[in-house]
DNA sequence: ATTAAATTCTAGGAATAGCTAAAAAATGGT
DNA sequence: ACCATTTTTTAGCTATTCCTAGAATTTAAT
């Protein structure tokens, strides 16, 4: 069973909005994750439905099956290589990869993606500390917490972006808060949420709460 | 303008088959290259003289405009290129690339492809010795003759293949014909047409025509 | 419980790309 | 010049994917 590049793209999509502990996703949020119209996915869930990617009950949520999770997780695991090919090997900064790797997740080729994995020395994470899933799907994910449940005086070391918006990573660029650094969170302001976090043990800086909610960390 | 992947497939055969100095492309030659119905043919004829990469007068032949060439050329660039990486960097044998390369080519983004070629250190040719275009579609391509056509006791490299199918690949592997290999015209047999040849100076060989029309040299 | 609002689905239509069957035009042989 | 054959185009249909407008259904508010 082979599915079209739109239909991995919306399985995918419900993936990624399943993931979050959501009970049910909505038909307007897979519409504005992929940046089309309800009336499009709804068209487009019945036809999922119809493969056994999802169950779809018509008014009521959808649930992802464990065929639909199984192809979702390939996706992304094409997704997440090549986006580290395209950091690794051809320099593209982490903020220019996204666009790019949306194109290259549809190619079809099982021999290409495996010839790539070795290439890149069997990544098991993405340039924004995503994990990549191994050929059978699975994922081990790193227990992380974002940034704004650290408490003052909690160290640790940035694994993992939860925004890719070009927007977002340049900033993070901009004030080293890397994927690797080490933080340490120094004071949280309580009248706007800001934190101060000390940065590879050499420069502080405030941070809004919106950036640190999209910043996860790995406890040490 | 930007051209939808059908469309960059049939552009990229109506060049290559006007290239071989054809004074008029049919509608059946471009059915059978990429393998369609002559119905379609014309009516992508039809899309592709609106969107003027060709000029094209129904009954009569077409011909491909500047602009068509241009495009063309650029699609012909990432397929030699995304083929060079294939068997240069993942290793893949020369005759698994030209599939995945099909569907390579179609990728929109003039930074991987810029990055790519640098990447590669900026190959001239394919791995089936096929010139690859400069990025303004510039092809610098040697003088070369078939095998076929050489005369007795004339050497030469083996410099690119007609054919590309893996059939053909796999035999010129099996007898070490490869791209690069000196040959030397040792006898050619007028029963058949067959040719004997030396290759790398060490090991004799008889060669079929059907093999010797599919095998360009650069005389020395 | 009834109504208002939000959500979701259906109907109908457009664009792309393919097909078969049949019509139209060009070509070739006599 | 005529007729038969080949080539090419058109007509009409299917499938995919998106859209807008409006109907159906659920949900939330009074
Ligand atoms: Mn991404
Ligand atoms: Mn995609
Ligand atoms: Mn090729
Ligand atoms: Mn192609």
């Amino acid at each position: 069973m082979e599915l079209t590049t739109a239909e991995e793209n919306y399985l995918k999509a419900i993936y990624h909005l399943s993931e979050g502990g959501k009970k049910s996703v909505s038909t307007n949020d897979i519409a504005s994750a992929i940046q089309t119209k309800p009336a499009s996915v709804s068209d487009m869930l019945r036809k999922l439905g119809e493969k056994e990617v999802i169950q779809y009950r018509k008014y009521y949520g959808l649930q992802i099956t464990a065929l639909g999770m199984r192809l979702a997780l390939q996706t992304i695991r094409k997704h997440r290589l090549w986006e580290v090919f395209l950091v690794d090997k051809l320099h593209f900064a982490w903020d220019e990869v996204h666009e790019v790797a949306e194109q290259l997740e549809h190619i079809q080729s099982p021999l290409l993606i495996e010839r790539l994995d070795a290439y890149l020395n069997y990544p098991k994470f993405d340039p924004h500390g995503d994990p990549i899933p191994d050929e059978f799907g699975d994922v081990r994910s790193r227990p992380r917490i974002a940034l704004q449940e650290m408490g003052i005086d909690q160290s640790g070391q940035i694994v993992a972006v939860k925004d890719s918006s070009p927007a977002f990573l340049r900033y993070l660029d901009k004030v080293g808060a890397y994927i690797g650094a080490r933080i340490k969170v120094l004071d949280k302001v309580e009248f706007d949420g800001s934190v101060e976090i000390l940065v590879d043990q050499k420069k502080t800086i405030f941070m809004s709460k919106d950036v640190t909610n999209n910043i996860l960390i790995l406890t040490s």
